[in-house]
DNA sequence: CAGTGGTCTAGACCACTGG
DNA sequence: CAGTGGTCTAGACCACTGC
C-alpha cells in the first residue's frame, strides 16, 4: 500500500458511525457520496497502472477493508466502472482490468459492418502500412491532441482491407512523447487491435471516443488507394480517441468505402 | 389493481424467507434473479399502459409492498430501466415514464450536429411535409417493419431546413394499423419531436433504433429538394425505430446533406 | 472446498421536493 | 412537514470458478 494510498483516503469515512460524506476541504461545496469517492480513488489506481490491463484488481471484500467502507459501497463504485467499460467482472473469478486484447468483441471502436453476414465473418482485416513517421503537428491536429502547433506528433497512413478489397484508409495521429519509437512494423505485424498494441508497446488505454462523420469525394490520390473512381462518394469519420481523464491521445481520420459495408449505430 | 396482476405475481417471493427465483414453470431452467422478474412486471405494465408517458409510477415502497419484495430488489429493477430510457428518476418527486416530450435534449435520436455553435443553436428545424399517404408495403420495408409485402402502411415524405437551408429529406414507413388517420397536417403542425406526436396521437411509444450509414449520392429529385447538385456526397441515414418488445415500428430513410453539419457519435 | 462476484433483505439516515 | 428517491451498512445466502 503506497503512501500516496493513504493520503487518498483521509477523506473517507472511517468507522461505520460517523461519515465524512462532502469532500474534505470546505472550499468544495459539491456534494459527492461515499461510492463515487470510492471510484475516483479506484479509477485512480487504474490510471497510475497499479494494475494492468487485464490483471486483476483486489476482491471487493478488499477493497472495502483498505477504504474502510462496506462491500456494497465497493460494490457501487465497481458497478459504475464496469458500465463504463473501465472494467469487467467476471463471476467466480474476480473483477479485471478491461483491455482491447482478447475482448469478446474483437473491434470495439469499428462500427463498419459487412453488409451480409456476421460480425467478422470476413476475417480480419488486411494492414497496409504507407507511412509512419514523427512530423510537427499542423494547427488543426495540435488543437485535437491539446497540443501546441509544431509538436512532435507520430503519423501514419495505412489501408484497411477486407477480403482483399480495400475498404478504409485511415491516417493516424498520436502525440510524440508518449508514443515515441512507434514504427510502421509495429503496425502492420501486431496481431488483434491496434489499440490493444498501445497498451502493451506504449502502456496507453483508449478508453472513449467520439466520432464526427460526413460524407466526402475522394481526391485522386484517396480514390487510387480505395481503388475508386474519385466520383465515389466515401464515409469520412473523424474520430478522437481519450485515455483516462479524458486526454486526447489519438486523432484519427478515416475515409470508408460504403458499397459493400455499412457504418451501424445503436441509438438508446 | 388489474386481475392480470395478481396472476402475474403468483411466481414471486411471497415473504422474506423461503424465495422462489427461478421461474414457476419447470420448462424454464434459465436462472432469473427476483429483480430482473421485477423489472420485467414493470416493463409489462409500462407497454400495456398502465401509467402513460410523463406519469409517475407508484414509489419504491408502493412497488415493493405490491410485489412483496424489499425496496431494495425494486430499486434495483427500476435502475435497469432507468438506464434503458424507459423510465426517469427525480429525486424528491418520484419514477416518471419516460417521453419523448419534455426531454432534456430535445432530439434524442437525431444525431446531426451543426458544425459550429451548441446542440439545437438554430432553433428548432422547419418542417415541410410533400407527402403522406397509405400504401402498399413494397418488399424491403415490409421486411424492415416485419410485415408481409403488400400489407398497408403509412408513408410520408419530408424536408427539415436549420436556418432556412433544406438539410434533410426523410421517408418514413410507418405500419397501416396502429398509425391509422395520420395526416400530413399532423406531421406539419405538431410542436416538438415527432416520435412525442407519435406518442400522444397514437400511443406508439419509441423505445430504441438502430441506424446504417453508407455515403451515396442523390437522384435528381433528391438533389432538387435538398438545393444541392447531383454530386454532392450525402449521408443515407436508414433507421429502424422499435417499441416495447423491440418490435419494429418505424422505417426512416434519411439524406443529411454534411457541408455545414455532422453526424456525432460517442463511442465507450 | 474456499474465494469470488451476485442477489436479497432490513433498517438507518441523507438530500431533495412540494405543500 | 411528509413523501420521494439516494446512500450506506451488516449480514445472509446463492451461483460460479478453480483447486
Amino acid at each position: 500500500m503506497p503512501p500516496s494510498d493513504t493520503t487518498a483516503t483521509e477523506n473517507l469515512a472511517d468507522n461505520g458511525t460517523d461519515k465524512a460524506l462532502s469532500a474534505g476541504a470546505a472550499s468544495t461545496p459539491a456534494f459527492s457520496p461515499l461510492y463515487q469517492q470510492i471510484k475516483d480513488l479506484i479509477l485512480r489506481s487504474l490510471q497510475a497502472g497499479e494494475w494492468k490491463p487485464g490483471e486483476a484488481i483486489p476482491s471487493e471484500m478488499e477493497l472495502a477493508a483498505r477504504f474502510r467502507v462496506s462491500q456494497g459501497t465497493v460494490r457501487k463504485a465497481i458497478d459504475e466502472l464496469a458500465a463504463d467499460n473501465l472494467v469487467v467482472r467476471r463471476q467466480g473469478k474476480g473483477t479485471f482490468v478491461a483491455t482491447h486484447s482478447e475482448q469478446h468483441v474483437q473491434y470495439r471502436f469499428l462500427r463498419l459492418m459487412p453488409d451480409t453476414g456476421d460480425l467478422d465473418s470476413e476475417g480480419p482485416a488486411q494492414r497496409t502500412i504507407l507511412e509512419c513517421r514523427r512530423v510537427r503537428a499542423p494547427a488543426d491536429v495540435a488543437r485535437a491532441l491539446a497540443l501546441r502547433p509544431g509538436d512532435a506528433v507520430m503519423q501514419a497512413r495505412r489501408v484497411l482491407s477486407f477480403s482483399g478489397v480495400p475498404t478504409i484508409l485511415e491516417d493516424l495521429w498520436l502525440p510524440g512523447l508518449p508514443f515515441k519509437g512507434l514504427t510502421a512494423t509495429q503496425l502492420a505485424q501486431y496481431q488483434g487491435p491496434t489499440y490493444a498494441m498501445f497498451e502493451v508497446d506504449f502502456g496507453v488505454r483508449m478508453v472513449r471516443a467520439v466520432e464526427n462523420i460526413r460524407a466526402v469525394l475522394p481526391d485522386p490520390a484517396q480514390a487510387q488507394l480505395l481503388q475508386v473512381t474519385p466520383a465515389t462518394p466515401l464515409l469520412s469519420v473523424e474520430r478522437v480517441a481519450f485515455t483516462y481523464n479524458d486526454a486526447p491521445m489519438e486523432l484519427r481520420r478515416g475515409l470508408y468505402r460504403t458499397d459493400s459495408h455499412h457504418y451501424r449505430n445503436d441509438l438508446n
